[in-house]
Parts: C-alpha cells; sequence; structure tokens
RNA sequence: GGCUGGAUGGUAGAGUGGCUAUACAGCGGUUUGCAAAACCGUGGACACCAGUUCGAAUCUGGUUCCAGCCUCCA
C-alpha cells in the first residue's frame, strides 16, 4: 500500500516515494505570530497533522519540523503600534497559536524551529548565495537575482516577464530586476537587528524557511507543507534560494497546499475583517468539533464556514460519542491492526479525509447495530483505533455531553428526585423537575439502564 | 491580462464509464408515562452544448458562471 500525493509541483497525484524509507522529512510553513491564530491558521495545522499520522502509520520514523516565523514587519509595526517589546509581543502570540491547535487535537511537531533562533544560518545561507553569484548586497540590502536562477517560476508555474507585466512587484531603485526579492535589510535603532557582513539588519522574508529546513531537515526534504497562497511568493522563493545555496535540483520533492476558508461566500481575510479567531470558535465548540469541520472537506478544497456547518460537524460527533457512551461497558483494543483497510486506503489517497469520514460513520452504525458482544468489541475496536489515527474520539463519552463549568452534583441530585417520582408514578411531579432542568439547560434522556443528561447545545 | 482550481440532491461533501457514497435536514414507521435517543424504511443530484461509446454525471472539445494566486496573507 503506497500513498499517493497531488503535487504542487507536477500538478498531478504521485505515489509517494521517501528519499528514505526509514526516515522521512515533511515541513509547514507555520504562522507569523503577530496576532490571535484564526482558523485559516487552523486548517494547515490541523490536515497535515493527518499526513504526519498518516506517515507515522506507514513508515518507522518521521521528522516533522513547524516553524514559528518570529521576525517580520507584521510583528514589528503591530508592537510599535501597541508599544509594547516587540520579541514578548511574538513569544505571546506564539504561545496561543500552540495552545490553541493543541486543543484543535494537533500533535505536536518534532521540531519547532523559531526564525529568531536561526540567524547565523540564514546569514550563511546568504553568503553562499553572494559567493555563488545568486545574491548582491546594495544599500544595506541583500537581494536574491531572479535572472541568475533559471528555473525561476517553475514551482508556481509562472514566468518573470509576466510578473512584471502585472507591474505589482516592489520596484526599489537598488534592485538590478524588480523581481528580485530581499534576503536581508537593513534595521533601524528601534527595530531589532542582528550583525552581519551587510551592516545590522534582519532577514528578509523567505529564508528563514530555507535556512531552518537545511539545518533540521536535510538539503533536500520529502514533503513540503503549506497554505494555497504560499506558493507565490513564499516557497517559490524558497526553492530559489535553497536549490542555488545547496546546488540541488530540488529543494522539497513533494509540496502540498491546502486549500482557504470561505466566510460565506467571502474569502476569509483582514480587509474584509471578517477573520475567525480560533479563542472565539473554541469559546463556543469544542476543538474536536473544529477539527472535525475541517476535515470533513479534502484539504485542496476551499472550505465554507459557516454556523450550519460547525453545527453539522457537532451534531454528527455527538452520535459518534453517544454511541460510544451507549457501548461503555464494551472492551476495546486501540491499534493499527483494527483500522478497517477502507480507511488507511481512503487517507492514501491524497488525505481523502471526507471518504474516511463515510467509513467512519458505517463502523458507528454497525457499532450501535451490534448485537453481540464479539461484534460490539470489534466495531468500538475499529472505531477507536480509527479515530487514534485521525485525532479523533478520544474522550470520555461521559465528558463530551457535559460541561466544566456546571454544578454536576444539583443536577444528579435532582434526577435523582425525579427517578423516585417516576418509581411512583409521580408524573406531575417528575415533569415538574424536567423543566426545572430543561431551564438549567440540561436535557434528560430515559433508557432503560437509567436517566442520563447532557447540556443543551 | 497570466496561472491554478471549482460547478453533484434542501444543505455539506466524496466517487466512479454501466453497480446505494456518507452525513445533516425531510417524509413514513417501530419504540416510549411525557420527552428524547435509537432503530427500520423512503423520496431527492450530477452547470450548459456538442462529440467519443452499446452505454457518460464520470472521457474529449467548447460555453457560461464562481473562487484563489500574481501585493502581506494559512
Amino acid at each position: 500500500m503506497s500513498i499517493n500525493l497531488y503535487n504542487t509541483k507536477t500538478g498531478q497525484k504521485e505515489t509517494f516515494t521517501p528519499i528514505n524509507p526509514n526516515s522521512v522529512t515533511m515541513y509547514l510553513c507555520g504562522p507569523t505570530v503577530y496576532n490571535y491564530a484564526h482558523i485559516g491558521n487552523a486548517r494547515p495545522a490541523v490536515v497535515f497533522d493527518v499526513l504526519y499520522r498518516l506517515l507515522k502509520y506507514h513508515y518507522p520514523k518521521v521528522t516533522y519540523a513547524r516553524n514559528i516565523t518570529d521576525i517580520d514587519d507584521k510583528i514589528n509595526n503591530s508592537a510599535k503600534e501597541l508599544g509594547v517589546n516587540i520579541k514578548k509581543y511574538a513569544e505571546k502570540y506564539a504561545k496561543i497559536y500552540n495552545d490553541d491547535i493543541a486543543k484543535l487535537g494537533v500533535l505536536p511537531p518534532d521540531i519547532e524551529p523559531y526564525a529568531t533562533q536561526h540567524i547565523p544560518q540564514i546569514i550563511a545561507m546568504i553568503q553562499v548565495l553572494i559567493e555563488k553569484g545568486y545574491a548582491y548586497a546594495a544599500e544595506g540590502h541583500v537581494l536574491f537575482a531572479v535572472e541568475t536562477y533559471d528555473k525561476y517560476g517553475s514551482l508556481s508555474n509562472r514566468n518573470i516577464e509576466d510578473m512584471i507585466a502585472g507591474a505589482r512587484v516592489e520596484v526599489a531603485p537598488y534592485k538590478k530586476h524588480p523581481a528580485d526579492f530581499v534576503l536581508w535589510k537593513p534595521s533601524d535603532d528601534d527595530l531589532p537587528g542582528w550583525d552581519s557582513p551587510w551592516g545590522r539588519g534582519r532577514p528578509g522574508w523567505h529564508i528563514e524557511c530555507s535556512a531552518m529546513c537545511k539545518s533540521h531537515l536535510g538539503d533536500v526534504i520529502d514533503i513540503h507543507c503549506g497554505g494555497r497562497d504560499l506558493i507565490f511568493p513564499h516557497h517559490e522563493n524558497e526553492v530559489a534560494q535553497s536549490c542555488c545555496a545547496n546546488d540541488t535540483d530540488s529543494f522539497a520533492n513533494y509540496w502540498l497546499h491546502n486549500g482557504m476558508i470561505n466566510m460565506g461566500q467571502q474569502k476569509m481575510s483582514k480587509s474584509l475583517g471578517n477573520i475567525l479567531l480560533i479563542k472565539d470558535v473554541a469559546e463556543q465548540y469544542k476543538g474536536e468539533v473544529i477539527r472535525w469541520l475541517l476535515l470533513s472537506a479534502q484539504y485542496r478544497q476551499t472550505v465554507t464556514w459557516s454556523e450550519e456547518s460547525i453545527h453539522k460537524s457537532q451534531k454528527t460527533l455527538d452520535r459518534m460519542y453517544a454511541t460510544l457512551r451507549d457501548n461503555q461497558s464494551v472492551s476495546a483494543n486501540i491499534g493499527n491492526e483494527n483500522i478497517p483497510e477502507e480507511v488507511v486506503s481512503a487517507l492514501d489517497d491524497d488525505l481523502n479525509t471526507p471518504m474516511a469520514f463515510a467509513e467512519i460513520n458505517k463502523i458507528a452504525k454497525s457499532l450501535a447495530k451490534a448485537d453481540t458482544d464479539s461484534n460490539k468489541q470489534k466495531y468500538k475496536s475499529q472505531l477507536l483505533s480509527t479515530g487514534n489515527l485521525l485525532g479523533l474520539f478520544q474522550q470520555d463519552p461521559e465528558d463530551w455531553f457535559k460541561s466544566e463549568d456546571i454544578d454536576r452534583d444539583k443536577i444528579e441530585q435532582l434526577i435523582k428526585e425525579r427517578d423516585l417520582a417516576r418509581a411512583n408514578k409521580d408524573w406531575s411531579k417528575s415533569d415538574e423537575i424536567r423543566d426545572q432542568l430543561n431551564d438549567m439547560n440540561i436535557i434528560l434522556e430515559d433508557s432503560p439502564e437509567g436517566t442520563r443528561w447532557s447540556v443543551k447545545k
């Protein structure tokens, strides 16, 4: 069984062949930390978390690096506006990002490199580029000369002439060619800066990923991931820098790009003011619900976020956990051997999570309908094992339906009173208590095993 | 203008040259003190036009529309 991945570089699905099957490498462009993380930041973290888990399922060793870009003009500007320390500002939002995506069931990567901790490597790489004639210093800046790299534009499938025709490239007097991009730029005294052969300054926008990939994963890596919007210029420039500095034909053998999130009919963007923050959604919905929604479309497709779709994810997971709750006493074995072949082959086909979810629904239905102990065990094991692979269903099913800030003792007490009333067929008192709990946002369900409760959504 | 992707039932969202995707919602039923949950059954789709084919929603060509990137952006 092999994994097939859609490779942006070639524009088609390809069988994944690692450079070294005993040590697979992947890199994801993490966030620039200048604000609270939004659900657009969450999508790549979640979908490539699934890829990470799938690779670990297939290969003995996977090294996953996900960076934090903590030096950038956006950070500088935001911190300056608020009059706060730039370094602390970046640290604060890096922590928030990690906390937020952890809520979504995202595993920590093996390596989380920070740009500011790789300044020597960045400077070294720029020096190599200058020595080899791919870059030049001018007025305190260092620029990459795009005309020196004949494959420039091959990842994003565009050519330099077209870009110039767009006339949207930043033209600066010190540039030899309008499409040349910055590797290093000067910092004045109130900006973060490091000493370099070109004076005190800071790295440009793309070089940090090239330098961090090289120092942690090697000159050529297996898989490089990121949002679609990063293909150009970010990833195109990474390819140029890395291949030229390292003398390689390839920087990453497979380039994977996730689709964007739309808010209703509109794209989510700062200028439209419709940015949805993870922390805000997480106040209302559990992280797993958000994870489910993000994985309910194939990762390359645009996902439309709406109240309706998040609510639907909530209902679906409620049903899954309800089935697990109904089978609390059934023992189950969590292990890769209990993941149905259909699930793995769906994921192997370019992370077809919707198809995997269809299989999960079938398993859950089989569990709900199972009438023998051996079948119950079999399907529960399948459901939990599959969930383990996908980062789902690992919570306590009882707790799923409760919430933290609630007076459990009082509720249990009222339920006891009601059960007593019901035993005496005192229906009016029973209904009275039901109404009382309903006012407290508690839903009761009577079953042969007793009364159970959950928080109204 | 250049480059990428899309267009599937009320909604979300897969897939395949002929075989029920799946889920939510709907409808009918079983069950139930009430309520719910659960279970059973059920209707409903492949943007448009042409072509290839015994047969296409699935392949080919064209048309229309939508989105993204080309500028910081996941």
